[in-house]
DNA sequence: ATGTCTTTGTGAACGCGTGCACAAAGATGG
DNA sequence: CCATCTTTGTGCACGCGTTCACAAAGACAT
């Protein structure tokens, strides 16, 4: 799971509600397997188990969208999907482009289902000139300098940012400048944008630390250790005035971290 | 941003609100940049700014924390990384094994920073008996058949399942069964566990999707077309009943999607 | 020691999201 | 045409999360 959306808190756009958007594409993907396997008609209990939501949750979200569906009988699979591709937007082609190929950036770009939903990869762009011309997933890369020429000739407005954290920021602003409207960001860093511009983050480090949490606290549990289980003792609680700011003093933590490539940011 | 967790919905643990427990990493972080700096102390205001969120919301986390601020100064930097850190079990080593290494797989086990943050890449699993012995960031991956061993001998309890969709049930609840409590899910499917184990899934596509619906939103608000912009004809809305079973009769939209490798689903 | 000024910690109000529970709608069978 | 049965659509209540706004706490200067 991605990390959230940073800008475009609660916009309601269109009186669809965020939480019910970010379920639309679940929603999509059971409907779809349930077409391959032509599947006329399903009932709210049946997809809202395939989707894992609550039933309740899921009629709701489908009210938002309309009366789509006929009592005593259920959603037509086919209808439905059109209804819900349309409101997400997945009726025409979003041009994408990928910025950053490293481990990450080629396996998104070797990814084939991009292709499958509307979403088209339309260049792989990256800063290293060894890189330029080499073909990645049957994309050749073309380097930085030609990202606004990229963005504008192709009228992409998504953009992936697959880069180590330090450059992700001034990217970030490239892209923005060159027309980009909506960012996916993989790199470990706070993304300032201007206003009237989505991202969304996709930290994996942020999941693993999450699960850590949850897994510690599960131990605990078991253990019973109310506090912190033994171990390091825990450094002086500093009460009143922190050890002046000797520069370079505590070289605690220092490792590479923060500014590594993408994937999995501290 | 992953997109949102699945079992262990509202366990609020601890006290400490989930909507917290996502936002420590990124304090964690935030904290951890000021520190490599040897900025001693923070106010609510400056970290806020940093972390990208609103400094009440910032101090009420810490609230949950206990006191470890001092009023008219701010918080002391390295007592709160080492809380945080504590508070979320990153003092401690976790292995983690990443199961499916393909592309996706590949970057994760490239990833340089999971050391750097008590997480260690305990094994790389796959399938594929042409990949094992094969090294992969240094490290040889070895066979399904060795799952259950390599989790017990090495006291791995979270799990990075980056298979194709059509593996991952069974590949979790063969991690399951080995004793992992914690699952973090590349595949695009809804997994099911039993109580007790908890599933975190980042799913590019639903980001990529959640991006077209604003903006289309966007452009649509610019064109002013209240509807939707003309097009594809609508399909006929289906008000009764649905074509008969006709099985195999609509073969809509069947393209490779849903049970492609990974990181981008449908 | 006293006053001023900064910043924390939190009580309270508000809004969104979730889930319950049921009435309305419509299909289906007689 | 009527009765029954299934399933939707939604009004309502509840709880979590966010935000405001301020009193308390403490640093710092005089």
């Amino acid at each position: 799971m991605a990390t959230g959306r940073t800008h475009r808190p609660a916009t309601r756009s269109r009186g669809i509600p965020e939480a019910t958007v970010a379920r639309l594409p679940l929603y999509l993907r059971a409907l779809t397997a349930l077409s391959e396997r032509s599947v006329p008609t399903v009932s709210s209990e049946e997809l809202a188990t395939a989707a894992g939501v609550n039933s309740a949750k899921l009629r709701k979200d489908f009210s938002y969208l309309g009366s789509y569906g006929t009592r005593g009988v259920g959603y037509d699979v086919e209808y439905l999907v059109y209804q819900i591709s349309r409101e997400l937007g997945l009726t025409q082609d979003w041009p994408v482009v990928i910025v950053g190929i490293g481990n990450l950036g080629a396996a998104l770009a070797n990814y084939g289902g991009f292709a499958s939903r509307g979403f088209r990869v339309a260049a792989l762009i990256d800063a290293d000139p060894a890189m330029a011309g080499k073909p990645v997933a049957g994309i050749p890369v073309q380097h930085t300098d030609e990202l606004e020429k990229i963005i504008t000739d192709n009228g992409v407005s998504i953009g992936v940012i697959a880069t180590p954290a330090g450059a992700a920021q001034q990217v970030c602003d490239r892209l923005v400048a060159a027309g980009i409207t909506s960012i996916l960001n993989f790199a470990p860093t706070v993304l300032s944008v201007p206003d009237g511009v989505d991202v969304r983050k996709v930290d994996l480090s942020i999941e693993l630390q999450i699960l850590a949490f949850h897994e510690q606290r599960k131990a605990g549990e078991e253990v019973g250790a109310p506090e912190e289980a033994a171990g390091a003792v825990p450094p002086p609680p500093v009460p009143h005035r922190a050890p002046p700011g000797a520069p370079g003093a505590d070289s605690g933590r220092q490792g590479p971290d923060g500014d590594v490539p993408a994937v999995m940011p501290a």
